[in-house]
DNA sequence: ATGGTCGAGTATCGA
């Protein structure tokens, strides 16, 4: 029960991530969501609304301060809440264009650099949105190397839109040639990876096929056919904190949910 | 049977 997992001892920073596909749809379920977990920041993705329709308000009496990013609101968007300070808000790429879509922003919470990412779908492979998707995550890696130091507490947190992994796939059989797992994808988050991040699910978790996100289809979550595609990446010595990790699946079942659950890292702040 | 379901917006497209 999460009466006991949200327990946590003091010294302890909370930092959650969740594609929520809509936040005008899914208030209800994030409201909820957020006086349970409690997290201390929550990168959040897919909000779907212009920053006018944002409900910071909503967000405010709940105790989270926040920074959204998005721009023409009809897809993406990107936001963060956080109840342990928020300042040096960054929203999108210096070469995003004026038709960018609203992917990225960053905030500083707690003294950890925090960016919310959410990667564009290849829907597949070879197509012109692959090909996009791969110069963004390049563009991605290229921003972290300008504007952050991989010595310091860094964190990107979001819909990557790539399993790492086979184990990160429900049957990697059923992904042959598919986007999500080919290896150009996979190669573009390794040298993401490479600039200096960890997977930090990886730091506390080691079981194969453990998902954030299920098709709406075909009763795919309840027959466990889903990927791990969303992440928490931390700088090494924010990573070697990591104390505990949670993929929240009751966020998945019940009333109108999104098709992905949140990402629960919690870090060990007191040394 | 080669599908299914959501959310955008109101016909289809995107995921």
């Amino acid at each position: 029960m999460w009466v006991e997992q949200s327990w946590r001892p003091p010294g302890t920073l909370r930092i959650a991530t969740w594609n929520v596909n809509s936040l005008r749809a899914r208030m209800p379920r994030v409201e909820e969501w957020l006086q349970y977990a409690r997290p201390d920041v929550l990168c959040m993705q897919e909000t779907k609304v212009s920053d006018a329709a944002f409900p910071a308000m909503a967000f405010s009496a709940l105790g989270y301060d926040s920074a959204h990013h998005g721009g023409a609101g009809r897809w993406n968007g990107v936001a963060i809440l956080s109840r342990v300070g928020l300042e040096a808000v960054v929203a999108g790429f210096d070469t995003d264009s004026e038709e960018a879509e609203s992917r990225f922003i960053a905030a500083t919470c707690a003294g950890v650099r925090v960016c919310s990412v959410y990667v564009p779908n290849g829907r597949s492979v070879g197509s012109e949105h692959y090909v996009a998707k791969l110069d963004w995550l390049e563009e991605l890696r290229l921003h972290l190397e300008a504007s952050c130091d991989p010595k310091g507490d860094v964190v990107v947190c979001g819909d990557f839109n790539v399993a790492p992994e086979d184990r990160d796939v429900w049957d990697p059989a059923a992904f042959v040639g598919a986007t999500h797992v080919s290896d150009a994808e996979r190669k573009a988050l390794r040298a993401i990876l490479e600039w200096g991040l960890v997977d930090t699910f990886r730091e506390v978790r080691g079981e194969d096929r453990l998902f954030t996100w299920w098709d709406y289809r075909a009763g795919d979550f309840h027959q466990h056919r889903g990927m791990r595609i969303d992440l928490v990446l931390a700088t090494p010595g924010l990573a070697a904190r990591a104390q505990w990790a949670l993929i929240d699946r009751n966020a998945r079942k019940g009333k109108l949910p999104s098709d992905h659950a949140p990402l629960v890292i919690d870090f060990r702040t007191d040394d």
